[in-house]
DNA sequence: CCTGGAGTTGTCCTA
DNA sequence: TTAGGACAACTCCAG
């Protein structure tokens, strides 16, 4: 190609420069133009939740900054903007890097035809999974349904993953620095959620890499363990950066391979954190194989399950209410910083679908509009497993108990004081179940039930069986 | 086509 | 106090 060729690299869910093979193919094609676009016609069931966009904005201020300014922002229909921009400054090459929702893949592959069909050279890359999902299928061709057999077979025995791509050098297209139209793009219209993001979160191309380093001299020492208590610092907190790209699924597997190598002790550990990015690349490949796992249950059986209408349950869960301590610390965690402990979000979300019998779309959505790391593939393959109505169905006795759960993984109750403080007095006996508590008990840690924390507004046990009783009625 | 083992993350009861 | 088995039946997957 010429190297006075202007190409565009339209930035999606990979807000970085280090291994970005699509911005790679720009720059080594010539000048690059990259470039932005907040879009008006994301499906409203996918329009982009609240809390990330916060994010969004951040990251692309951002990765604005690693371009020097030349991020260009837009907002309206990727079509008409990519098609202006092509026509202004005679583009003929377009990259991006490939998203996996339904919609997305729908609507690129129009518009791939469209700039095609205007002579315009569009080139699509793989810079957000490790395997695509079209590679991890079964010896007969179809898509594998159960994690174990997909991570061993499907991704172990394939070939190994992409190394990552050093940043290129890029020549922009413009020799100055206009305003670059990020604060028209309306994201900051929630500002509460802004001073969450501010005092939690640092957000990043250099922010991601400097946390996943972290993550690997500390977290992963005790990780398959650690990962299960939400008050140790055990987990590598990268969900928000993978899910808007600040840094790629593959530089966290290499990184995490090498520092195998270089401390073989740590093989436990290490390899269980690389199942958990298998566990998302398994997501990414039932949301491609099944489009309708954000809105339908995988298992179709499960059409028949009688949910609960309860308004005034949904609302004591969202806010943390329900009177269930470990519940609620998990609730209001999300809340506060828009990040929820994975151990927690299988708490709250059985106890939302089991418990509450609420149905699963009301906890997707929430997750939807309040976590940071909000992501279509593993936001609805996770509600769909601890609905029971996945691929990997979750036996329908799997039903956790929040007071058992609170007793193993948050053994002396300092997860749950730091986030539901009326309890923070309580004596750890009887922190995950106050309702048990003697009166006296209550009286001296400065609580009344029903007053400053809520009665529990379920019986754990009746639910429980309400639940099983549910689940039986699927049988016939 | 058939076969047999297995299925991320659990809980409860009983001996 | 604690360990082990029961808890539906089914589907998935590999040999």
């Amino acid at each position: 190609m010429a190297p006075d060729q202007t190409s565009i690299h339209w930035f999606r869910q990979d807000l970085r420069t280090a291994d970005n093979p699509a911005l790679m193919s720009a720059a080594s094609s010539g000048r690059v133009i990259p470039v932005y676009i907040s879009e008006d016609l994301t499906p409203d069931e996918f329009k982009i939740g609240s809390a990330s966009k916060v994010w969004l904005h951040h990251s692309l201020d951002s990765l604005n900054n690693t371009l020097d300014g030349h991020l260009r922002c837009f907002r309206g229909n990727p079509e008409t903007i990519l098609e202006k921009l092509c026509k202004k400054y005679h583009v003929k090459h377009i990259t991006w890097n490939r998203a996996y929702d339904p919609w997305r893949i729908e609507q690129d592959t129009k518009l791939k035809a469209k700039l095609h069909s205007y002579g315009i050279k569009v080139q699509s890359f793989n810079g957000n999974l490790l395997w695509e999902p079209w590679e991890t299928l079964k010896a007969d061709g179809s898509p594998y349904r159960v994690f174990t057999p997909f991570y061993k077979n499907g991704c172990l025995n394939a070939n190994a993953p992409r190394t990552p791509l050093s940043p290129p050098e890029i020549c922009f297209h413009d020799q100055k620095v206009e305003p670059n139209n990020l604060d028209n793009l309306g994201l900051l219209d929630n500002k509460s959620w802004e001073d969450d993001l501010k005092s939690e979160w640092s957000v990043g191309e250099d922010e991601a890499s400097a946390k996943l380093k972290q993550f690997l001299s500390e977290g992963i020492n005790s990780y398959k363990d650690g990962r299960n208590f939400p008050a140790q610092q055990s987990v590598s907190g990268l969900s928000p950066h993978l899910h808007w790209g600040e840094i790629s699924i593959n530089t966290v597997w290499h990184a995490t391979k090498e520092q195998l190598k270089q401390r073989p002790e740590l093989s436990e550990n290490a390899n269980h954190f690389l199942s958990e990015l298998g566990w998302r690349e398994f997501s990414y490949s039932l949301l491609y194989h099944f489009p309708s796992l954000p809105t339908k249950n995988l298992n179709p059986r499960f059409e028949k399950f009688p949910w609960v209408k309860d308004q005034v349950g949904l609302r004591a869960w969202k806010s943390g209410r329900t009177g269930v301590p470990i519940v609620d610390a998990g609730m209001r965690q999300l809340w506060k910083t828009g990040y929820m402990h994975n151990r927690l979000r299988m708490i709250v979300g059985s106890f939302l679908v089991k418990n509450l019998r609420i149905h699963w779309h009301h906890g997707q959505a929430w997750f939807w509009d309040t976590l940071f790391d909000a992501d279509l593939a593993n936001n609805s393959a996770g509600w769909q497993w601890i609905a029971g109505c996945g691929a990997d169905a979750a036996p329908y006795f799997r039903i956790f108990n929040p007071v058992t759960q609170g007793l193993k993984f948050d053994p002396d109750g300092s997860f749950i004081r730091q986030y539901v403080p009326e309890l923070e007095k309580v004596p750890v006996k009887y922190i995950f179940d106050p309702w048990n508590a003697p009166q006296d008990v209550l009286a001296t840690s400065g609580v009344v039930l029903g007053e400053n924390y809520p009665h529990p507004i379920v019986d754990l046990k009746v639910s429980r069986e309400k639940a099983l009783e549910a689940f039986a009625t699927l049988k016939a």
